[in-house]
RNA sequence: CGCGGAGUGGAGCAGUUGGUAGCUCGUCGGGCUCAUAACCCGAAGGUCGUUGGUUCAAGUCCAGCCUCCGCAACCA
């Protein structure tokens, strides 16, 4: 094959237990520009994306949707390959945790640190609580008693299997001062150091025996790998690692030039990550890029909250490049972005359709217009022209060095300087006038040839990002030519200009969009009626007891955020209620009020505090209001 | 005193090793007509969260404080 230097890049694995959204997306484009930019450099370039499907959550999910689990997650891969594939991303290899080289490969893996003595089998060491099924530690339980349930608990182990991380810790910290580039942006390394190497590392679990979704150990079938060893071992199994043996392919591509993902697993990639291959003898990746999140408005994206978009929905609306070019262009490099349909919108129109496809229009259709589609290398220079060059040759430069740190939006942003720049020249050069006068014309096709050749060098730099509409440039102005650097054109003859971003009308647009948004939330209410909520009986419900209490008594709860402490008379006695609504009451608002408290709620300790019942309050969208009932007598039954 | 991040013109962001505060959108005024009601120019608008300190000089370094946001705990 080619002898080019070889770039192996990954995306983080997708969980496949819903559809991505577009903050999960960004991951796949970000790795997805890289990709092409390096092929663009000449690099051989191999791009690894894929999906996580073992664990419990999965295992519960598909008991929900009544299939097997195999069946459950067979779906959700292909939902989360259509969303990468509906983003135009070039992804060479798709990887599954379930396939079955990966998990056979994993279980040699297991073995091999198994015999070397990197993992051992000890216990998950606590107090356990029968009735709950679960384990605490002793400071999360409250009097010795089950902070959920408050009855007793008793020691117990469960058998577990353990990777020895704090044998490599030094190791680690040699190699991350080695390769002071391995962590990027630096500050997710400061982090990573003084909260987790510094204070020292905890052995870590590899291994569950509390459910079976997931790969089987294969000296000790009670046990399946646990997540981080499963998961994280995609890298290398997914280019054909195998401590028996192998494949060329694995040898050519790792280790890893660059490891793309979240911030929020930033820790499993550059601390245990690097302690496995250690451990299996294997080079280190060069490089981990934590990438912040794509946020809507304000919030963290979440099905809960309503607020979830879509990366694939949004690209069938506005077209593949403008999705891509939003989250290229607009996320920055170490804070979180956001993403609102206004944002996009108006992204949308100033960048790409007013600035870029404008440009290119208008410089199309000049050319047929006053040289028939022809114009060849310009020979009368004036000073504009010397200015246009030299903020050509200055986008270029700016452009490789900030896209060779992965500074893609910084990079956008001198590309589009440059389309700014070509505007003005229109503008400073005026064609339209020069063509009055025959006298003219050679001037006239020196102007409009450096535009070409500059709209030439934009279409280049941008295929990264919008490689369909960069190909729609080249086609419009029939050049194909890579060559970055101005002037390389003997001739340009253009073909017919036509707008390569259509302006969205904002308000219309909005208007839509609501009313779709509307129109869903509504669908999703009836269903969630009908089906969701189980029906009960009059039973069940006369086992709830309900009685108007009045506050005597409310304070904040210090350390926690959400939570107020009520005292509540319910007619016989004061007892004690913690709710979470801080966030919306002040405690001098709620005292003296009366409310309708759920009595026989069995009890349970919130933040060191003992909570004997609630107190009913409505969700009124992001607002929670109590229900208030001040005439009535505290102490009255209420049914 | 649990850990961490952030506070820059109306909005969203840049500001590298300290040396006259920039960009995009928006607003107002002007220009142009090749083009997608697009393009170009100009203007208004910031005591860079706050208080002290280091320095000839601080958005940029140090300390305290205030406010927001993640994580941890927690919405009975």
């Amino acid at each position: 094959m080619s002898n080019n230097k070889k770039f192996y890049i990954t995306t983080a694995i997708a969980y496949a237990s819903s559809k991505p959204h577009i903050g999960n997306a960004y991951d796949i484009v970000l790795a997805d520009m890289i990709a092409r930019y390096k092929k663009q450099q000449g690099f051989d370039v191999f791009l690894m994306t894929g999906s996580d499907e073992h664990g419990q959550k999965i295992e519960e999910y598909a008991k929900k949707a009544g299939i097997s689990p195999k069946e459950y997650v067979d779906n959700a891969a292909a939902v989360i390959k259509d969303v990468w594939n509906s983003l135009n991303t070039s992804f060479d290899k798709f990887i599954r945790t379930t396939d079955a080289d990966h998990e056979k490969a994993v279980q040699k893996i297991f073995t091999k640190l198994y015999e070397q003595g990197d993992i051992y089998k000890g216990h998950y060491e606590g107090k356990y609580c029968v009735p709950c099924e679960s384990f605490f530690t002793p400071s999360q339980l409250v009097d010795g008693k089950c902070p959920d349930c408050g009855r007793e608990v008793i020691d117990s182990k469960e058998e577990a299997y353990f990777l020895k991380l704090s044998k490599y810790q030094d190791k680690l910290l040699e190699y991350y001062e080695q390769n002071p580039d391995f962590i990027k942006p630096d500050s997710r390394k400061n982090e990573m150091i003084n909260n987790f190497l510094k204070p020292g590392l905890s052995d870590l679990c590899v291994s569950r025996s509390s459910f079976t979704w997931g790969i089987p150990v294969e000296f000790d079938s009670k046990h399946v790998t646990y997540v981080w060893l499963d998961a994280l071992s995609n890298y290398i199994t997914g280019i054909g690692y195998n401590p028996e043996g192998s494949t060329e392919q694995f040898s050519k591509l790792w280790p890893a030039d660059l490891h793309v993902i979240g911030k929020d697993i930033v820790r499993f990639h550059t601390i245990y990550w690097p302690i496995i291959l250690m451990a299996l003898g294997l080079p280190l990746p060069k490089q981990v890029l934590g990438h912040p999140w794509v946020l809507v408005g304000e919030d963290k994206m979440s099905k809960s909250k309503g607020n979830v978009i879509y990366a694939d929905e949004l690209a069938k609306r506005f077209s593949i490049d403008a999705v891509r070019y939003y989250l290229l262009s607009e996320i920055p490099f170490t804070q979180d972005g956001t993403i609102t349909y206004e944002s996009f919108i108006t992204k949308f129109n100033a960048d790409l359709a007013n600035t870029l496809g404008n440009l290119v229009n208008r410089s199309i259709a000049m050319t047929n217009k006053y040289f028939d589609g022809t114009v060849s290398k310009g020979k009368v220079f004036d000073s504009f022209d010397e200015e246009l060059i030299a903020a050509a040759k200055e986008s270029i430069e700016k452009y490789h060095s900030l896209m060779d740190i992965y500074h893609n939006a910084e990079a956008v942003d001198a590309v589009m300087t440059l389309a700014k720049r070509c505007n003005k020249y229109i503008d400073e050069t005026a064609p339209w006038a020069l063509a009055k006068d025959e006298s003219n014309k050679e001037r006239l096709n020196t102007v409009l040839y450096n535009l070409l050749e500059c709209i030439r060098l934009l279409s280049i730099m941008l295929s990264p990002i919008m490689p369909d509409s960069c190909e729609s440039i080249k086609a419009q102005i029939c050049n194909n030519d890579t060559t970055l650097e101005f002037g390389v054109t003997d001739e340009f003859k253009v073909g017919a200009a036509t707008p390569l971003f259509a302006r969205i009308d904002m308000e219309k647009t909005l208007a839509e969009i609501a009313e779709e948004q509307a129109k869903k939330a509504a669908e999703k209410e009836k269903a969630e009626n009908v089906a969701t909520v189980a029906q009960i009986g009059i039973e069940e419900f006369m086992k709830v007891e309900l009685t108007a209490a009045k506050i005597v008594d409310c304070e904040a709860v210090p350390k926690a955020k959400k939570l107020l402490k009520l005292t509540l008379n319910d007619g016989n006695a004061n007892r004690t209620v913690a709710s979470g609504i801080a966030k919306f009451y002040t405690p001098e608002e709620l005292k003296g009020r009366t409310v309708i408290l759920v009595s026989n709620l069995k009890p349970a300790t919130l933040c060191g505090i003992e909570s004997q019942g609630m107190i009913l309050a409505a969700d009124c969208g992001e607002d929670v209001k109590v229900i208030f009932i001040d005439d009535v007598p505290a102490g009255s039954k209420i049914r």
